[in-house]
RNA sequence: GGCCCACUAGCUCAAUCGGCAGAGCAGUUGACUCUUAAUCAAUUGGUUCCAGGUUCGAGUCCUGGGUGGGUCACCA
């Protein structure tokens, strides 16, 4: 146990203070007739002098945090705090006594959750005010928030003391959101924007589902797993990397539109676009190809940046990012040209190692030619892709689950979204015929044989699923955290993830 | 994993060439019946991230470590 500071002493001497008169701390229930919004919206709707005054009014009880102070002799002023909204309370001796009052000066600290009634009222400033005839603690802090202070001056918020170290805000996150409200809004954007996710794809008769987090075989992305063990059935289990092959069965099974919003977990480096742990949307579609994929991705996203933003017009590291479809659909192999100059379906493999070398790039040993084609794509086009932008058209042997493009083997059909210079959607049309299937495994499986003496696992059994018949099928997958980074103008995966993974001290 | 930067009071930050570790806010005590960063007076509070070293003397310099931030690399 830490020791206490003299500040949380002096609380725990209120606390005690409180039950010597019979007052609990931290009371089983509380009251409140109003929310802070709901209370001031229906005084200022209908106020009249009398109910300026308070004469009017009936008494209200209203809950919160106190958030600020000031004592003034007979009389204090109190602000407190919901998830709604802010209210001056006004504290005066002549309406509880002078007791009463000072017991509130001595006992009641900032951060502390109190209980008040009183009638609402206006201040000579014209400040929407609770003219209080009781109060109760409803929970005493015992240690202080991180102190901020904020004020309005003539329109400019301005915050004195913010809490904004990093590391700080991370590890005590609850503290984070209980003195910034800006970070309590990143955080309903994206409860705003998962909900609006489901709405449209329930809308269009997609089923959401959910596929297991332990799986026996990890599969359906190029990453390394978490791997974990269960005791009693004496199984070796991998956390999913993906939710791509389980959804696929399922396509197999009869359902026709199915999505799973959930977690992903990749055993991988730490970066501002990378958490182990992140939030993934997948769907897959039946009977529709990457095209169909393509227009009901830039309609699906279009609608989230309208309901959490009011327009597709979102600002993002000082880019105006227009979401209105229709989005610029470009090769992979035209973007690159673009950008670098190389049209790798002109090289020979040779020909594009030569493209590294000249660079100064280094060549990975066991680079597929796909590989080196995705490898220049980062480094010269991926940070440049700023407007929502379709990149279609991959190498084969980077996409094993994609189908080939008619009349082009190397080609598979698939696209990425990127957006603000982040690859944020992966999607193809679905690779459905098993033998394909089974061989594209096995060629994966000796890559990464001949590099790391590890073979990559086959998953039989979606094999098997494959080869009852799998309708033909367009599947989709988003990082829903890359999505409210954009969404918040955040360029940290963390500030959009409450916990966000952080090395442990000591 | 490499490199760069940061770490000082509850919070935000100072501390000159190596010379008594400070301020604002918060806290404590007092004054004050319309304040809102309330004001005024007084006042408490420190393992300067950790462990070593150099020095008469280290927040400051050196070595090692920790955590975080940034960046590069890695990521079938």
């Amino acid at each position: 146990m830490r020791s206490l500071t003299e500040i949380e002493q002096n609380r725990l001497v209120k606390l005690e203070r409180l039950r010597e008169r019979g007052e609990s701390p931290f009371p089983h229930r509380a009251e409140r007739s109003h929310s802070i919004a709901m209370a001031t919206k229906h005084f200022s709707e209908r106020s009249s002098d009398k109910d300026k005054s308070g004469e009017n009014s009936l008494e209200i009880t209203l809950c919160g945090r106190m958030r600020s102070v000031r004592t003034m002799g007979k009389l204090a002023f109190a602000h407190i705090e919901d998830v709604s909204g802010r209210i001056q309370l006004l504290i005066r001796a002549d309406a509880i006594g002078k007791d009463r009052l000072k017991q509130f000066e001595a006992d009641f600290d900032l951060g502390d959750f109190v209980q008040v009634t009183g009638k609402l009222m206006e201040t000579r400033t014209g400040e929407v005010t609770l003219d209080v005839s009781n109060f109760r603690m409803l929970a005493k802090s015992v240690s202080p928030l991180p102190a901020a202070k904020e004020v309005d001056e003539e329109g400019d918020r301005r915050v004195y003391s913010a809490f904004d170290n990093v590391e700080a805000r991370y590890r005590e996150r609850y503290a984070d959101l209980a003195v910034n409200p800006h970070v309590r809004e990143i955080f309903r954007v994206r409860s705003r924007a998962i909900t609006a996710l489901r709405y449209f794809l329930d809308k269009r008769d997609f089923l959401e589902v959910e596929t297991p987090v332990l799986q026996p075989i990890y599969g359906g992305a190029a990453a390394r797993p978490f791997s974990t063990h269960h005791n009693q059935l004496h199984q070796d289990l991998f956390l999913r990397i993906s939710f791509e092959l389980y959804l696929k069965r399922l396509l197999v099974g009869g359902f026709e539109r199915v999505y799973e919003i959930g977690r992903d977990f990749r055993n991988e480096g730490v970066s501002l676009t990378h958490n182990p742990e992140f939030t993934q949307l997948e769907f897959y579609w039946a009977y529709a190809d990457y095209e169909d994929v393509m227009m009901l991705t830039e309609q699906m996203v279009a609608f989230v940046a309208e309901e959490v933003c009011d327009g597709t017009v979102v600002t993002y590291q000082g880019h105006k990012l227009e979401f209105q479809p229709p989005w610029r659909r470009v090769s992979l192999r035209e973007v690159l040209n673009e950008y670098s100059d190389i049209d790798y379906l002109n090289c020979s493999d040779d020909q594009l190692v030569s493209h590294f070398t000249l660079r100064g790039l280094n060549v990975p040993s066991n680079a597929t030619r796909g590989k080196l084609i995705e490898m220049l794509f980062s480094k010269y086009v991926e940070p440049n892709l700023i407007q929502p932008t379709f990149v279609y058209d991959y190498p084969r042997d980077i996409s094993p689950l994609a189908k080939t493009k008619e009349g082009d083997s190397d080609t598979v059909e698939r696209f990425e979204v990127f957006v603000g210079g982040l690859e944020l959607c992966n999607a193809f049309t679905e690779l459905n015929d098993p033998i394909d299937q089974e061989q594209r495994f096995l060629d994966m499986g000796q890559d990464h044989n001949k590099e790391s003496g590890e073979a990559h696992p086959v998953d039989l059994d979606y094999l098997k699923a494959m080869s009852y018949g799998m309708p033909p099928n367009g599947g989709f997958g988003m990082g829903i955290d890359r999505l409210v980074m954009l969404l918040t103008d955040q360029s940290s995966i963390r500030e959009v993830i409450l916990f966000p993974h952080l090395r442990s001290k000591e």
